[in-house]
DNA sequence: TATAAACTCTCCCCTAAGAGGAGAGGCAAG
DNA sequence: CTTGCCTCTCCTCTTAGGGGAGAGTTTATA
């Protein structure tokens, strides 16, 4: 199957497949002549599953981990439950900041009477001197 | 004030203090013979005030915009407003994608035994063909 | 069969915001 | 005057590809 054709039914782009390539996450065929990758049945089945891990927010390392597992026939859940995990704490963390941070600017925001006047909170805010 | 020092009172690396200047954000004084950077208490001040934007996820090119509203005298707050106020939404919109994705890890994660034996949802639902 | 359209290839630069390090030069104190 | 710290520029690296040039390939149509 020809790289365009693969990309389609993975839902990646063309860009993104040659990248799995290039980088060796999978490895179609490479005609000796003409330089035109054929990808197989497996390769575009690792394509979906890499689409969707992506989607997971899993970065391609990790991507790289979970391949591994799942072609492991004899695999034990536990580590990908535990990849799963950390993702997850990874997110918490994420969200906590973003939470916080949406509190202060909000806090900012509604102090900030946002007329045609000079003053303005949220800049003294950012510009507070730290030295004290 | 040299580099080191400036970067210290902003709570910045000196890297960072070095790019800026590179980009333009700020302008030093460069000595000619040197080549040694020279800042101002007024850069200094804009430094601090960067220092602080960052960590309200503000993008250096907003940051330009939000350092420019505070050097003009005659701004109106209306648009630092705006600014801010986009920048929740910004927020917003990542925490609900986050939430999102969390939700669904966090089922798969409950549903995965994560014991030694190899059935794992996890890798099942990455595994699910998308054509049909 | 000829040709045009569509596809694919490699190579290069670009993104954001710096971090890390090499090698060279500058500066202040003892 | 030397030692040690400071600063300089330049280079490469990070994530995960996107955009585009220029050249070769395949496919469809006339």
């Amino acid at each position: 199957m020809n790289i365009g054709k693969t990309a389609k039914l993975s839902g990646l782009t063309v860009k993104t497949v040659r990248y799995y390539s290039d980088i060796g996450i999978i490895k179609p065929l490479i005609d000796s002549n003409t330089g035109y990758r054929s990808f197989s049945e497996t390769d575009l089945a690792k394509l979906q599953f890499l689409a969707k891990a992506r989607k997971f927010d899993f970065s391609l390392d990790e991507c790289r981990e979970l391949l591994a597992l799942y072609e492991k026939r004899d695999r034990s859940s536990k580590e990908v439950k535990a990849l799963t995990l950390e993702k997850i704490v990874e997110i918490d963390t994420k969200l906590s900041d973003l939470n916080m941070l949406r509190a202060q600017l909000s806090t900012l925001a509604s102090a900030c009477k946002g007329d045609d006047r000079p003053d303005c909170p949220i800049l003294e805010a950012l510009s507070e001197t730290i030295d004290k």
